[in-house]
DNA sequence: GGCTCCAAGTCATCTATAAGACATATGATA
DNA sequence: TATCATATGTCTTATAGATGACTTGGAGCC
């Protein structure tokens, strides 16, 4: 392993000190992110880790203990360590955040209304870091709960990024986050959020089934995959005379 | 010490299986919970623990490791562990999640408007798990940054749990979490949110500066203690106008 | 065929040891 | 007295080895 540091020849007392398990780390990083271990498959195994890389078996065991808590890897007991497979259950649960007015986490319906391309507007080029006139894909989702409409949600992720989800036939998945992992290798792996009140406008109104004017709760989300880069920007427009957004802070 | 299953004498095959390191851990969590260490008070050394519970020092950093990431210890490199202690900076940092227009963290002033003790209402009983008819402290307080008013905040609290807070001469504290915790010994470990969109009452818009019925976003919060117990009751208004509730999903 | 049991492979826990990095106190020296 | 080098105590990193817990697959048996 070209690992510098071996407590045997010490780094160079200079400035730059990487330890040993985070340059595994980051080893073991970048082939997850490369795609070189696909989402689902096992890593090898800590012994066979640590024959590779030269280090011994408590440091790979630390490296992996922080892309446990990155939630990168998932470890087995008895069976191996496997890259973290996003499914449609763990990306509702992280990052669906809509509660019912009792406070109830809710599992959602979604309807789509409308999908096409166009040319990125302003905003998107900002929130998404694009080049000028880049081509976007634009959706635009009704989702309910309980029989009830919940929320609007306005979605753009540059087409590049996605080839042939615009033409994709059928109904696209409930939750978009492991279609993207799935099919196109982007994993998302965080998201910033901001949170305003604003007024429904006539249109969405109607979409919510609310009067024009009534106060509604506005998610502006943008999700970063594995090099923080921005993937997809999305808008929701929640209703909360029935609904909520629930927030944890630990 | 008192720790079961040695490695030279296992557990009971039964389905209770400790790990060492959690059993310190939770030995320690509770001797800070039940303040034997107090808020900004060094630990023994990771060796005389290790000495004191008869386990390897492995397992002490395991343990302490566990205590890091929640918060509950700091960690410094030749000076020792100290138990956490609740900052003005880092409670608005970790609590106060107001972004101004540019998307920038704010510092807010805060402006005292009323306080007063009184038999808590149905819902004060509900979410603070009160007897019916404590007495409850509540507070406004209104905030502003970059010379503009923010939110409005109404915070409602046990009077039992802060004998005294209701007399106090003077002004509070910007952060009211750090003097909980070193005036009162409670330590703010977790909060749960529920934020809606609402149309802010005349009251409101007064002290706002807005026109009745703009949208503002309600920020409902209950902050719990160590033992999950719920400690304080706050909602805020805040003028989405100007500002946003910011949140990072990990 | 179906079942039990065992063995191998894997992660999990625990111990022991050593040396490096960092902060602070101590004491010698000028 | 003031300063600097040293010593001490602390957390940090790294290694090695042993044992336990859990899963899986296959051999052997009925």
């Amino acid at each position: 392993m070209a690992v510098v540091p071996k407590p045997e020849a010490p780094s160079p007392p200079g400035p730059t000190f990487v330890p040993l398990y985070q340059q595994v780390r980051d080893i073991l990083v970048h082939r997850i992110a490369s795609g070189a271990w696909r989402p689902g498959s096992p890593l090898p195994s800590e012994p066979r880790l640590a024959a590779e890389l030269n280090v011994s078996l408590g440091t790979v065991r630390k490296a992996l203990d922080e892309l446990v808590s990155g939630r990168l890897v998932v470890r087995q007991q008895g069976r191996g360590t496997f890259v973290a497979e996003q499914t449609p259950d763990s990306a509702l649960f992280h990052f669906f955040r809509v509660v019912d007015a009792a406070g109830e986490r809710v599992i959602p319906t979604h309807r789509e209304l409308h999908r096409a391309c166009g040319p990125a507007t302003e905003e998107e080029v900002a929130r998404l870091a694009l080049a000028p006139g880049s081509e976007v894909l634009r959706l635009r989702r009704l989702r309910a709960a309980g029989g009830r409409t919940a929320l609007l949600e306005h979605i753009s992720i540059a087409t590049a990024l996605v080839p042939g989800l615009a033409d994709h036939e059928g109904a696209l998945p409930n939750t978009l986050y492991d279609l993207y992992q799935q099919q196109f290798g982007l994993t998302i792996r965080r998201a910033s959020e901001t949170l305003r009140a604003a007024a429904a406008d006539p249109e969405t109104a109607d979409l919510l089934g609310l009067d024009a004017g009534t106060p509604v709760l506005q998610i502006d989300r943008v999700a970063y995959g594995f090099e923080d880069q921005p993937i997809e920007w999305r808008v929701s427009l929640l209703d909360t005379r029935h609904f909520a957004y629930a927030n944890e802070i630990e």
